[in-house]
DNA sequence: TATCTGATTCGGTATTTGTCAAATCAAATA
DNA sequence: TATTTGATTTGACAAATACCGAATCAGATA
């Protein structure tokens, strides 16, 4: 799933007046279906509903206490998820162990975003085999979607795209690009 | 409550992976109108409706250039509404509200970070009740695991555990740590 | 004033979303 | 196993939303 479109997903889950009370409900203890549906003057179903976006969205967990199913809030995850959303964008780097790599990612990109695009050929692979690991294997992606992926890293989503394809690490069939196996 | 609407308003004017991408372009410099409807391959009629929606929730503004209308990120507002809803989780959204904790809350943590640990025994016991909430009940937590989520709060974290332990948030028997049911 | 140019608004369509009642499901228990 | 009970899923419908092309608007400029 590209990034940018669970991060939609995200903030959808949110976007509701009636999501948002249920969170402020499951905040003050856990709650179950019915009871939810009872303060808020909805039908089951719709709780039901609302709830199960909330869990998708990992805002939510639940477990049964004998007929019930109790939703309480991740909290944690909530405050963690939209200031990495929002102040960042952020990748962690620390992980990786080859040091040129690790340098030429430290060098050409801050917060995410690529400063500039390497003169030289070994560094700009390294940067282009970074920025293709923001698609998914076996989907196929319109050139719309494809530069709206680029567009994360750096405005020049026409070289880029250009290079990822040159590199072989993304394929072109009539207009429709997909992600090469390496 | 009109307060309640406006929270969903501004979830929901970030809900849209397009307006996301516009957000980001903004960030990056001023644009207009049309020069984001080629990059996201929209028309400018779509791109104008996601920017008056992006304006009235408050995230851009614009101002006339020559012929263009350029938007560009109110970023001291989204910083601040993202930092209240952060410094107070989901306070806002439930019907109690305490004045004095919800300051104490904005004084100490600053983008989900302690900044620093209140000497005042009542407003430390503010940020306690505070971090304790990122543990779970009925999950038995080794000390390594204790710490890991105290740094995310501050990193003394050896005088914020010991203090949990001794206000009675977190028991601990034999190196393993609980929440306390209150 | 008349014209040019980008932005916005309008009209219309396709898609998504919120909602409920009814049917179905599944865990607990008799 | 059969029953009870709350949860979820299904199906239907209305409302909201995303999108486009065309018409209109408004500031800039001649």
């Amino acid at each position: 799933m590209p990034k940018l479109e669970s991060e939609a997903e995200f903030f959808k889950a949110l976007a509701h007046p009636s999501r948002l009370l249920i969170l402020g409900l499951c905040k003050q203890k856990p709650r179950h279906t019915e009871e939810i549906a009872g303060i808020l003057k909805l039908s089951k179903a719709t709780v039901s509903h609302h709830l199960s976006l909330l869990t998708t969205a990992g805002l939510l967990e639940s477990e049964r206490d004998q007929y019930y199913q109790n939703y309480k809030l991740k909290n944690a995850l909530l405050e963690r998820k939209i200031a990495d959303i929002i102040f960042t964008g952020l990748e962690d780097f620390s992980t990786n162990t080859d040091p040129f790599r690790t340098k030429v990612l430290r060098d050409f990109f801050k917060y995410g975003r690529l400063t500039q695009i390497p003169v030289q050929r070994k560094k700009r692979n390294v940067v282009l085999e970074k920025i293709v690991q923001s698609f998914e294997f076996d989907h196929a992606y319109p050139e719309k979607e494809v530069n709206q992926i680029i567009l994360e890293f750096h405005d020049d989503f026409a070289t880029i795209r250009r290079e990822l394809i040159g590199l072989g690490l993304l394929h072109r069939e009539n207009g429709i690009y997909t992600r090469v196996t390496t």
